[in-house]
DNA sequence: CATTAACCGAGACGGTACGTCCGGTCTTTTC
DNA sequence: GAAAAGACCGGACGTACCGTCTCGGTTAATG
């Protein structure tokens, strides 16, 4: 989890990066294996070849622990990745980083891990606030920018709400992900933008 | 899990309705008390004054004795609502909808319960199956009954699929519900009625 | 351990009586291949092929399994020796007594464990008034008994008090065999014998 | 080139008196407060205000730590008592010694340690080794000494063992103590130095 | 007098065992 | 024959310590 600068945490400067890499590969492996409902302390612990007590130290849940996992890779792979497309056709766009999304979603490497996060973080508060700080507002900035762009050009309705506005765009493909109310097809998400932005559109 | 004709299952004529009944009421009440991570058989059994065997002789998984919870509950209420209002005006009676099911969800005695339900069916393939069939395809069937009713008024454009209709207007909602990323206003669901529906409207 | 009539104790009737002797077997097996320091509940359990829960369930320490696991070979043995011997001379009768006892001391196999429990009891409030009840007051009695004989055939000063007398004889021998200040032969209890007696005769 | 004959032993000149007394003292008290079964290494080192390392780099085990602290507690008081008393009657020396001694064994703030001691190099060899030698042997001497005085002057049977005599005198003392078989008074152990010596004295 | 080697405090680390909780099964007794 | 009760095997929990291992920072003898 990221910065504590609370009194009484341990000490970051002497920790041991090799063990919080191991960890981190290892809870994400394991989720993979065998879901987050089944993931043990002790066969991260185990499988990381670390002791049980280097993981209370460093993270105060599971969820925790396989969020920081996540966020390594999204780090990883990440990187440079400042802004969304912008060829000045709004709903190209969106299709475009929405088929992404989907992609992303359908392999089933990201899919178990990215879904335990997300019913984690239902229940629990404090690792609803990092995702929130460290995974869910960058990305809604992201959004908003290009979305603030489109409105500035004409091509949203300039009353519109912009978060609203994202809600309308990503709401209907995270909820049938999550509830798995049918396939995740680029004709799906293609179909979403168009009818989003229909109802976006200035009037 | 209810009605399971299969062979060797117990006879479902010598079960005892009180046990049933203080079993899903102690498992509601819990879940509320102390969240779904921290329910167990156990506990449900021990408030409930009923041996452990007696709930695993009938249900297969604790998300399986919240299922029924819920269901008895909105069987409770639920019993004589056969169709979603219909006043002529799609809009009218979608935020009439829309606002009855906020006030649901805002309230504390039903989130926490509905909220471990959606999430345990993220990971649990049988009791997906479960709730699709009794919670979800009937009201599922009532909301494509009332846009199928507005479509053929020329409400809905001719073309649009009805469950990527109800998808561009519960979606928004739900998501926001269980990633918290927002409150859950009269307001916020009349915006999300409006701007679906002037998406889905005939060109 | 023992006769234990408290209000929420476990129902000694549904006990299981095979895990109970493959507990004491284990606990005894293995206090003599790594010592009772290095004993735990895990290894025991693990070797009974038994839960640690079915251990917590009926001791409450580990020396309490051990003092029970002692008392089953002792029960298993002893049956049928209800009495010291008695020849007539007490000095011929308390020399074969402790070079029995010498030679059992001497067994590594009863060695360790009986070194283990009698270090326990020193720390242990409760192990001790066990052991005294079932295992040192009976012992007691019965040499008790055997000196009250010779003090009425007049071989031991009618003044002397029996219990001193005991710990004349038997406290050189167990103080060595503890604190290992000397080896433990017959020459050496005879000895002790020999030079107790003349100490306890008839003036 | 100074003088380092021993291989990676530690420099004893470089070492911290300060947090040598710490340590000790920390011992020393927590052991009257929680036992020797609960005394950890630990808790001494944060008791002492000092690293874990300072002490296992000087001690091989807590149990020669506990050692120690108690003979810096003989030490600092025993200074100049190089024997025993000799009034010329050795069985009022021989009271005089055992009552002091009960004086010390139910002091309660030397009882625990001193037990926990006698106790631990039962299991430990190294210092069973350690205690024979700093403690033990040198008593032993002083005993042997006063004894053997006595047998010269014609109290004792010029035939017995010494080390026996020794055994008979104090082995039932220290049995009972370390039993708890019965009281430690005065009256008691006057009446062994009796029975004792009355077994010992030349026929 | 600066260098430098050792001790020192602190505490992270890989581990083992603790004693507890609960999962899911089985058995005994009662209704 | 279902139900209450609860013992049982198993396994994970989160904690306490083990003994080892760095990490700066003194501290004292050497060069």
């Amino acid at each position: 989890m990221p910065a504590k600068p609370t009194s009484n945490a341990p000490d970051p400067i002497r920790r041991n990066e090799a063990s919080r890499k191991a960890i981190l590969t290892a809870a994400f492996d394991l989720v993979g294996e065998v879901g987050f409902g089944k993931l043990s302390i002790e066969a991260i612990a185990a499988r990381a070849g670390v002791g049980k007590q280097t993981i209370y130290r460093w993270w105060p849940s599971k969820g925790a622990v396989l969020f920081d996992a996540l966020l390594m890779l999204s780090e990883d792979q990440a990187t440079g990745r400042p802004e969304l497309p912008d060829t000045g056709s709004l709903e190209a766009d969106l299709k475009t980083v929405l088929r992404a999304t989907v992609r992303e979603l359908n392999d089933p490497r990201y899919d178990e891990p990215m879904r335990a996060l997300n019913t984690e973080i239902v229940h629990n508060q404090e690792l609803a606030a990092a995702y929130t700080e460290r995974l869910h507002e960058p990305m809604q900035r992201l959004k908003r920018d290009r979305l603030r762009k489109a409105q500035q050009a004409g091509q949203l309705d300039p009353n519109t709400d912009l978060d609203l506005a994202i809600e309308m765009i990503w709401g209907p493909l995270l909820n049938r992900w999550l509830q798995r109310t049918g396939p995740l097809t680029p004709e799906y998400t293609d179909s979403i933008v168009e009818t989003a932005l229909r109802g976006l559109m200035p009037r």
